[in-house]
DNA sequence: CAGACGTGCAACCTATTGGTTGCACGTATA
DNA sequence: TATACGTGCAACCAATAGGTTGCACGTCTG
């Protein structure tokens, strides 16, 4: 998860996903890499549950699913929070390892 | 900074200097790896300024300081925040302070 | 039907990464 | 002073990642 937005390309990609959701072939067009690299990190992406393939015809429509940044906003508010007080506060409402609800912490 | 938190070790590390400070070698008996392997993960969090050495004698402590963390929220509340309740929240708390975004949504 | 277009698959190349080992250097300490 | 201990530096290695190109396949459309 932290994988997939380790590279800059990938969290363009993303950025530009969560705008509207878009197709390989049109998101390569606004990086200057090739279409199979675009694919392969909307692969990463998707491996990490962050993009969903939607077919559409002969055309594949990414789509953003954010559940995991909830879970990744959750490790970092529990890792950090007793280092600043922001983080802290999200420890309840982002639980650890993808709880739902208001689930306390510790 | 994400890429700092790619690696499972370094998110162990992370963690674990983040309970209490803590030396290279300490971690490394902690860890499968070696001490070598343990300082170039503690440099590269140190370099996405997750960590700050600490030198005490001949030895060097590392404490966690985690203002990239709140960067890094803030980046995933504007990426996610349309699409999740929860992570919306976020942007109005860690706003878009140095997290750099890829494209303003439509 | 024929062709254009979007996609999937595979091979391949290079740079980076996570890991190791060996050794030199400075700082405590017996 | 002699020695143990924590650290820094460098070389090295195997695996992975990001990227490319080429081609086959399915699906629209004239």
């Amino acid at each position: 998860m932290f994988n997939a937005l380790a590279d800059p390309n990938r969290r363009r990609l993303l950025a530009a996903v969560a705008g509207s959701p878009a197709t390989a072939t049109e998101l390569a067009s606004d990086l200057p890499i090739s279409r199979q690299a675009v694919v392969k990190h909307l692969s990463a992406l998707a491996d990490a549950g962050l993009l969903e393939r939607e077919r559409r015809g002969r055309e594949v429509r990414y789509r953003m699913t954010p559940e995991p940044l909830s879970d990744a906003v959750g490790w970092m508010a529990e890792v950090g929070g007793q280092w600043d007080q922001r983080l802290a506060g999200l420890a309840r409402t982002f639980g650890p390892s993808g709880a739902q609800r208001g689930e306390m912490p510790r």
